[in-house]
RNA sequence: GGCCCCUUGGUCAAGCGGUUAAGACGCAGCCCUCUCAAGGCUGAGUGAUGGGUUCGAUUCCCGUAGGGGUCACCA
């Protein structure tokens, strides 16, 4: 009776761990090449801490010419959803960002790696899991769930450490025939590592995020393969990362806790451990208090928002590299017009406290963003968005493409250019004054600020579509002759001149563009008027103006 | 509760023993040949707390408090 038949005995047909090892050889990568992986559960949709590691990662592994791999952890089956993957590969793919390896939907994948469903690698586990059984490095373990909930509460009571360890581990020592024996009996039972570690002994961890930490090492016995035969997250990591010969474990810091486990498994598996990169995640402040941002409680956590809300994907994308590496605000400064590809990022710059999520802060990044697009662009991007969830404005859009763009086009494509949309589903606000329907459905009052006088409005309106407007002037020429109907009506050419000498005038050109500019859109605040004018021409100002006759 | 981590303005943060403690967002004010948006300038607002070490601590050490994570046959 040896450990040997134990392990035939539990996993009679695998294969060597040397057949894995060599199918899955090192990688011929450069040096320097960071392999690392994304590796959610296909439980729903990917969050906004999802997609900044996914953002972190492809920005690493490309400026390394290294790896981005897709694995699909369901390795509980209670919890999987349908399509979960393709959801997982669909959202961060609408985000810019797709995986160089893994699954591409929820049966097939590229890559020399995998398989790269948990699910799939099964004989891959047993293979591993036998090898430690053969060591006397796992062995069975009979205890049903009442005995594991019963010693819990027992360990409680005593007020000392919970867990399957030293003289807790009851099936630790059981000698190996009773073992078979049980087995052959039909007794259920899974396999737990055996650990070699102290509790009393310290182990040092340099995380690359993090830096030195201490911990006391593992000495919990845990569960490798559960009883429905497949492993657990502890076990997976450890082969799976191996064998797909990742070179980075990025993940949120939840899992600091398990680095001495993690540890010792690469280290009795005979793997080389890869360097971890533990990061805070992103936080939520409610009532004073910090705390994850949860995709239930938070509408901003799920990146179904972004899309509802129309801000740029590229905008979350930078905003999240910024929580990343507060230096790319100022990279971005100074190279406005780059690609964010070109930006190092840096994991040891990373920030060791979680970040509150500051949705003002993401509108700031994306109006910078959109306000560097062509109006052609907007047009695209903000038609895309209407189709889904608005339609008037994608009517709006939609009747006269050319008139839109040159809306979109106020103030825009030069050096200075307009800064005024954060999001699509600010656009139609600011222009609907700009389509006739609507702003004839628009019953707001007209809300002339200064002037109020009605025969005072009629006349300006009058004379200035009969003695002063040209729609070939150019802009400076148009506002001399604003000033002009300013002084024919005693009103102060300059605000200046006005507010030198207040009692002389009954106003200044400010309050006379005002009156024209109300009139013909409704707003107190528009952009450019001359602009709105060239675009509105002349025929469709009268027709507005005609309503204060 | 044990173990581990974190703590600079409202938010993101730079700094790595000597600084008037950067910068960004937000906020307030002023300026910018019409209103907004933008831009420019100015301003308010900061190292949780108590001890050390040191000529000198935001920076190093210890304690305290607060916050977070983790203690599953979930990941």
């Amino acid at each position: 009776m040896d450990l040997k038949e134990l392990a035939d005995l539990i996993f009679p047909d695998v294969k060597e761990i040397s057949y894995y090892e060599s199918k899955y050889p090192e990688r011929n990568l450069p040096e320097g090449a960071i392999v690392t992986r994304f590796a959610p559960s296909p439980t729903g949709f990917v969050h906004v801490g999802g997609i900044m590691q996914c953002v972190i990662n492809r920005q690493l592994t490309n400026q390394t010419n290294g790896v981005l791999l897709l694995r699909i952890e369901d390795t509980d089956q209670k919890r999987e959803i349908e399509n979960g993957i393709s959801q997982i590969v669909n959202s961060v793919h609408d985000f810019g960002i797709d995986f160089d390896e893994g699954m591409i939907n929820e049966t097939e994948e590229k890559g020399n790696y995998g398989p790269y469903k948990q699910s799939s690698r099964g004989e891959i586990y047993r293979a591993y899991a036998k090898y430690l059984i053969e060591k006397g490095r796992a062995y069975p373990c009979f205890a049903t769930p009442e005995e594991l909930e019963e010693m819990r509460q027992k360990q409680e009571s005593l007020k000392i450490r919970t867990g399957y360890y030293g003289i807790w581990a009851k099936y630790r020592n059981l000698p190996i025939e009773n073992a078979i024996e049980k087995i052959k009996n039909g007794e259920p039972y899974i396999v737990r590592f055996k650990s070699m570690g102290r509790e009393d002994r310290k182990i040092r961890h340099h995380d690359v995020i993090k830096g030195n930490i201490d911990f006391p090492e593992n000495d919990q016995d845990i569960v490798i393969i559960k009883a429905d035969g497949l492993p657990t997250y502890h076990f997976a990591h450890a082969v799976d990362d191996h064998l797909m010969r990742v070179t980075h474990v990025i993940r949120s810091d939840e899992w600091v806790s398990s680095i001495p486990l993690h540890l010792e498994l690469f280290q009795t598996l005979g793997f080389k451990t890869p360097k971890y990169c533990h990061y805070a995640p992103i936080l939520k402040e409610e009532d004073g208090k910090k705390r994850k941002i949860s995709k239930r409680k938070d509408p901003e956590a799920a990146v179904s928002y972004y899309h509802e809300e129309g801000i740029p994907a590229a905008a979350v994308c930078e905003y999240l590299m910024n929580i990343g590496n507060s230096n790319f605000e100022s990279w971005r400064r100074a190279n406005p017009d780059k690609p964010m590809s070109e930006f190092k990022f840096e994991l040891s710059k990373m920030s060791t406290s979680g970040a509150i999520f500051d949705t003002v802060k993401l509108l700031d990044v994306s109006k910078n963003i959109i306000s560097k697009y062509t109006a052609e662009k907007i047009y695209t991007d903000s038609l895309e968005w209407a189709k889904r969830y608005d339609a008037e404005l994608q009517e709006m859009l939609e009747r006269d493409k050319d008139y839109a763009i040159k809306v979109f086009g106020i103030e825009r494509g030069n050096v200075k250019p307009r800064k005024d949309i954060a999001k699509w589903s600010d656009i139609k606000n600011s222009i609907l004054y700009m389509f006739d329907d609507k702003f004839e459905e628009n019953n707001e009052e007209y809300e002339f600020q200064k002037i109020t006088d009605k025969d005072e409005i009629k006349t300006i309106l009058k004379e200035y579509l009969e003695k002063y407007y040209n729609p070939e002037d150019d802009k400076q020429a148009w506002f001399d002759k604003i000033k002009d109907l300013a002084e024919s009506l005693e009103y102060a050419r300059e605000v200046k001149e006005y507010k030198a000498n207040p009692e002389s005038f009954k106003g200044h050109v400010g309050d006379i563009s005002t009156v024209l500019r109300v009139a013909l859109t409704k707003r107190a605040n528009t952009p450019d008027l001359y602009e709105i004018m060239q675009i509105i021409g002349k025929d469709r100002m009268e027709k507005r103006f005609a309503k204060f006759n």
